[in-house]
DNA sequence: CTAGAGATATTGGGTATCCGATATATATAA
DNA sequence: TTATATATATCGGATACCCAATATCTCTAG
């Protein structure tokens, strides 16, 4: 029940940061700087965590949760799905980054 | 290409970043800046993330991992425990803080 | 059309994380 | 001693993460 009218007035930030956690979390930042398709935003992770590509069961599971959650859109393109954001992602992601600066700060050297 | 240098070089590296995701991550980063005990490591986390403390069910498992793996050691202090960091939780800390700085390398305002 | 290659997607399984509830331990108050 | 408050610890269940294997889809080569 995470409809979107909102059972709570009060907030509104809360689902905001459900986005199947740092892996989720990951994935939209990247796709923020640029839409890419599946294997192209496996090959950047892998380079950013210096390990092999993420599995197919893995990444595309994600990218289904963060479709279904409505934070992106996919766009074929001949042999490929491109995934941007959508207006929603971009929210989601802008607060989401709020608190993960706020929760790490310190961790960055200056 | 990129694996810098292959698959094993031996060991050492391995069990540096296994820290029981960024939960551990978290709990050794700012042990390392103060040792803390349980209670007051879970209000802490809870500022910096604007959310309730951790449950009780989370934050102890978390440091009991910790210490098996040989990364905190506690010290009881009257009605507490305080954990601290070891020389082999430092260097892991260290490690980690070079992958997790590399992984989410832009998402800091500058 | 048929093969092959690459991208996408699902399934099944194992581990890790986290919470709520419950239980235990310690210190203090009465 | 008993009662209370706080800290520590464990248990069961839900979710997230991740992989290997398998299947489907789309394009291109022949």
């Amino acid at each position: 029940m995470r409809g979107e009218g909102g059972d709570r007035p009060g907030e509104g930030g809360e689902d905001c940061c459900d986005m199947r956690g740092m892996l989720g979390f990951l994935i939209l930042f990247l796709l923020s700087k640029k839409p890419m398709h599946g294997q192209e935003l496996a090959g950047e992770i892998a380079i950013r965590k210096g390990e092999k590509k993420l599995s197919p069961g893995t990444i595309y599971p994600a990218l289904k949760g963060l479709r279904e959650l409505g934070f992106i859109v996919e766009e074929r393109d001949g042999k490929t799905i491109v995934y941007s954001l959508t207006d929603k992602g971009e929210k989601a992601l802008k607060l989401a980054k709020i608190k993960f600066i706020k929760t790490f700060f310190g961790i960055f050297p200056e």
